[in-house]
DNA sequence: GCACTTGCTTGCAAAATGCAAGTGCTTGCT
DNA sequence: AGCAAGCACTTGCATTTTGCAAGCAAGTGC
């Protein structure tokens, strides 16, 4: 196992919400992963792979891992396939949103122009409470589709 | 050297904003800092060093370098004493703040509540646009006594 | 001159990361 | 039923990054 897997209820290092938060999100890849979840509709495994970060399984895996154990993501087997699994994100997963909308406006402002992104830049900045609702909606249009069974998320 | 410094001119390996937004703030780190120079009035290495989390002096070396070489960043020597720095916040630095409180509500949702932390909670909370304001007229008044001369930040 | 502070650097052990190659389960095809 | 292929990982190992303790030069206070 490449980490061991931390628990919010494991002993905080910090009395600062801000050092507690960077310990679930302050890397490289977990806020990667939810980027994925939240705005490019990615669920499985190999989707993740396909990212253009190209993160490696094993990181990708202990992530994974992790965001389970956090809470901010949920797991089923896909209903049509039992060897795929499907991801998705909790309420408390989704709630990630502003911080990651804040990264956008801030990459908009101070990082050199990216052609990929420019459509979630201009609608960011256009109509923020838009965006989050469209997004928040196509997440609940799926989530009736694939998890109609449960109560989660 | 702990590590080489990243500037935002090298080769991005993605074009995601967010990817390369993580690649300046996403880590353990960075964001402490600039949490330290935004909300708790701190500007000199001891200070740091000083900060709950204990961080090692070879990472805070190595960190200040790329918040220098990244523009968030910049430095003095103190004006009545040659041998301490002072660090302060450029305005692309003081713009992180939006990202830090999205942390900070994100963090008073879901994570346990910290003492220590109850009162930026509060303004957060409460009126969040009164507390940047706040914080950045405490900063241009520090920047107005111990930057006058120049035309930084 | 001398002890002390300050902002680092250095050396080394431990941990995290990146890469390539498996492994075991399921599935589709014949 | 048999077999190749896809899928979600795991494993081993080299490289990189961290963490800790110790040092060190430049300045300051006496």
């Amino acid at each position: 196992m490449t980490a061991k897997a931390a628990t919010s209820k494991s002993i905080q290092r910090s009395p600062c919400v801000v050092s507690n938060v960077l310990e679930i999100i302050g890397d490289r890849w977990t806020l990667l992963l939810v980027r994925d979840l939240l705005f490019f509709n990615k669920h499985e495994y190999k989707e993740f792979l396909a990212s253009p970060e190209n993160i490696a399984t094993n990181i990708l895996a202990d992530r994974l891992k992790k965001l389970l154990n956090e809470g901010l993501v949920g797991e089923i087997i896909h209903p049509e396939n039992k060897s795929r699994k499907l991801y998705y994100l909790t309420s408390k997963g989704k709630d990630l949103m502003p911080i990651l909308l804040e990264m956008v406006k801030w990459g908009a402002a101070y990082l050199p122009e990216t052609k990929e992104m420019k459509l979630i830049f201009e609608r960011v900045k256009n109509d923020p409470e838009l965006l989050k609702t469209q997004v928040l909606d196509s997440l609940e249009q799926w989530e009736k589709q694939m998890l109609k069974a449960n109560g989660t998320a």
